[in-house]
DNA sequence: GATTGGATCTACT
DNA sequence: GTAGATCCAATCG
């Protein structure tokens, strides 16, 4: 099976699923599939971790000093990706939730690769499955994610949120990663015990306070 | 026009 | 545990 039957546009969710709470969205997208098609080509793997980044207070959002030319997609309507660069080296894939002129949106931390493996592997030149989308920067390099994937929306022919009616294992919270100012919110959620779930790191600045 | 720091990753000590 | 890679957007002058 090549996968597309399951990964059809009517299993996708409308923009109504993500123009609520942020958190909700976040929590609700733990075990969805996140599905990226290249022709004819399926990459596809389950969510397990994520992070909201909430409004003009949230001093880690981009959107918290104003609209610009780089964050534009966050303050649009919900269920739209937006992806950014960073570090220099490394694109975030995100989820535009709220409603429309509300900055908010949600990281995609980590993914269980689950369909196009060996494309993802030839990507990344790392063969652990548990490895390949383990990282916001690790997953888009496997799905082939770059800047002409911002303001597509989630339900296209290019990207795709779909259900997964299967069970979820138990959901843990904590505070985001790599976040200097507002890293105590408990804002991140993933899978507990998941092996595909990336490692805590603190905030990176020296100076960050306790 | 220059400076600064970032929602990271990997490799090395 | 810490450093270096590497680029861009935001900020300041």
């Amino acid at each position: 099976m090549d996968g597309t039957g399951q990964f059809s546009l009517e299993g996708a969710y409308p923009p109504d699923f993500y123009g609520r709470s942020t958190l909700k969205v976040a929590h609700d997208l733990l075990g969805q599939y996140l599905v990226v098609r290249e022709g004819q080509r399926i990459l596809a793997g389950r969510i397990v971790e994520t992070e909201a980044y909430i409004g003009e207070d949230d001093p880690a959002c981009h959107g918290h000093r104003g609209r610009t030319p780089r964050n534009a997609v966050m303050f649009g309507p919900p269920g739209l990706a937006y992806v950014y660069f960073t570090y220099g080296n490394h694109f975030m894939l995100n989820f535009v939730s709220e409603k429309e002129g509300f900055p908010a949106a949600v990281l995609i931390r980590a993914v269980e690769p689950t369909t196009g493996i060996k494309w993802m592997i030839k990507r990344r030149g790392v063969t652990d499955p548990d490895r390949i989308c383990r990282g916001p920067g690790n997953l888009t390099v496997a799905l082939g994610i770059n800047r002409s994937f911002n303001g597509l929306p989630l339900a296209g022919p290019r990207l795709l949120v779909c259900r997964n009616p299967a069970r979820r294992p138990p959901i843990k919270t904590s505070g985001r990663v790599g976040v200097n100012e507002g890293w105590e919110r408990p804002w991140r959620f993933f899978f507990r015990d998941h092996p595909c779930v990336s490692a805590y790191r603190k905030g990176t600045k020296t100076g960050r306070k306790e």
